[in-house]
DNA sequence: CTGAAAGCGCTAACAG
DNA sequence: CTGTTAGCGCTTTCAG
């Protein structure tokens, strides 16, 4: 039966304890500032009684739900080709648990929904967001801020302009995108390697646009044939690698935006009779496990820690809901070391970020 | 500022409407029984005030939450490695979502994390669960049902004995495992083959078991010696390829029990020199695209529709949930095809199970 | 059909 | 230190 046998209340407790309700709140919720006789009295009895408090009421009177949202805007399905997400949410799910807080998961599977996820946001229902937003032209982060819950967000906004003034400074924690796709481009120069190619993911996202400018800081004004966009996915990344060889048969490597595209390459490329490393070398971008060290041959690569990202993005908003009037931004260590503390990226502008460091990753095909 | 301006509340709403509260709870509620103008000036004043309904508040009388946890026990980090999840996910979310009920998300860490889900459950504060229990001594469902919350349970529970007799039936919703292996080795049969070999998942999950089950099914008493035990990973996959062709070095086909064993089963047979699927044939299970396809040569797999499987727990539960008295099992028609209806698996059991067909997809590998 | 009143279970002043 | 007293915002009988 699922008769839910009527669960203790605090009058309950209180009654068979002796005691007041307030007492029992008070054991409950820490035990300050109540003798240690009556403590164990209470103790005993919420022991015997199985008591467990009743969120819904002591929400409605401290206006806290210990609960923060996690929206994942999919428009693609992205996400399911992509551990990245689960690793993402593994960070955020074990920060949050270690602080006691619950993670609702809000999946939106296109325009339909961002009314609900507004709708559900500003109902206050959580005491926070934790907002994936990929696209530049995504209206839900908009949506969002306006629904003035305080709010982080994973990986850089599209829209870095002056906005949300008003709901203070866009928090956001990414990896450093740019600074990881120097480093794999730096990679192949140092191998010699001199006609280096860059198969982009979709320019709409911050994180494909960052990688391609990292890639462009170090090739200078390389040839401009040597970038050919495409969209994250093996089978733009075979489509890319088929171009690139046409236009540029001479090019003796390829940074690929991320570890999907670049299997797509590399699978173009033994097509092509072409040998990796030997002829065409080849880095990717994420190490994502399954991909990067099953491809052949296994894939060179730019780390980043997923986990670690979702740790601080939730580290990052508890933080910033404990200190009530707080809008974010207040100063802190510069370090940007993963284990530290969470720091702030600007001094006090309309933007905070965490950037991780990323680290590259050599196996054989670069 | 995050001044979280003072929402609204239903009294609000009546002032301005010129109605009592009770009315206005009324109409938010689905407007039955009120008159038409009445109804048309309180949406009025709902709109103009931006009134959110307080869920803690109504929580708080209903003892309903329109919230459902899914619990996802990943002792291993097999999860991450593993698009499963972020599909199981989506169909949950969708089918929830639809019916107006919140996701709370609840990953646990091993044993300590056991306790606090336990809690969280009988804490009340969801309507019911989801729980995805992968192993057989896994002793999170115990605890649960325990815990007296309406459970649905994905993938075939380990332990079918007549507990929770006072539970109700033990619900759940997995893949026709057995019948799909049995697919693959026929498939493999047809095309002539006769040793065929195959590389199991971890024999203490449910899947697993079940696929070698149907292994043995159409297998028969064959050579002992084809079976290789391994654990669902690419790395396992590569050994135990490795065993068995030491072993039975005149093997002419190999149905692995996922995709990413069959990965590295087909490295290791390139490695060999042996021609896929000219020397040997492989089939793997799970049709995960961004593995199946990605491989060389293409995967030949059994598909299994994961996000539906997601999409029937969450129906299942939402179900129950609103038969209060009822413990499931309620008669129904008894099909088991994907867009019907939800159809209970046993009589009446002490075990109701949805069973999801599953197809073979043939690509090039076999 | 609509309003008035009584809580749901808990916390937070405020007294004692 | 501990108990008393008010509500938090909403639903739900019960009258009218």
């Amino acid at each position: 039966m699922t008769d839910t046998a009527p669960r203790p209340t605090l009058e309950a407790v209180a009654a068979r304890a002796g005691v007041s309700r307030a007492t029992v709140s008070r054991v409950v919720n820490g035990g300050d500032g109540v003798r240690e006789p009556l403590v164990e009295r209470v103790r005993q009895a919420v022991e015997e009684l199985g008591y467990v408090p009743n969120q819904a009421a002591r929400s409605l009177v401290t206006r806290r739900h210990d609960a923060v949202a996690v929206v994942i805007a999919e428009p693609e399905a992205r996400v399911f080709a992509d551990p990245f997400f689960a690793l993402q949410l593994r960070g955020i799910s074990k920060e949050l648990t270690a602080h006691d807080n619950q993670l609702v998961l809000l999946l939106t599977e296109g325009r339909d929904d961002h009314a609900r996820v507004a709708r559900y946001l500003a109902g206050g229902h959580v005491d926070g967001a934790l907002v994936f937003s990929l696209h530049l032209d995504d209206p839900l982060p908009g949506l969002i801020q306006g629904a003035g819950v305080p709010t982080v967000f994973g990986g850089r906004p599209g829209w870095s302009d002056g906005r949300a003034a008003d709901t203070g400074p866009t928090l956001y924690v990414d990896s450093d995108n740019r600074g990881g796709a120097r480093d794999a481009v730096r990679h192949l120069a140092a191998l010699g390697r001199t006609r280096i190619a860059h198969i982009t993911g979709p320019l709409d996202q911050t994180s494909a646009a960052d990688r391609l400018d990292g890639y462009r800081d170090v090739m200078g004004d390389a040839d401009p044939g040597l970038v050919a966009e495409s969209d994250f996915t093996p089978a733009g990344g075979e489509r890319a690698m088929r171009d690139l060889l046409d236009r540029q048969p001479d090019l003796d490597a390829v940074f690929a935006a991320n570890d999907l595209t670049a299997a797509g390459a590399l699978r173009v490329l033994r097509e092509r009779g072409l040998r990796v490393p030997e002829d065409v070398a080849v880095v990717g971008f994420d190490d994502m496990l399954p991909v990067a060290e099953q491809t052949d041959p296994p894939l060179t690569t730019v780390r980043q820690d997923i986990e670690e990202m979702g740790r601080l993005m939730a580290r990052l908003l508890l933080r910033r809901l404990d200190r009530p009037g707080g809008t974010g931004s207040g100063p802190g260590p510069h370090a940007t070391a993963p284990e530290q503390d969470v720091p702030p990226g600007e001094p006090d502008g309309a933007e905070a970020a965490v950037v991780l460091p990323t680290t590259l990753v050599r196996r054989a095909s670069a």
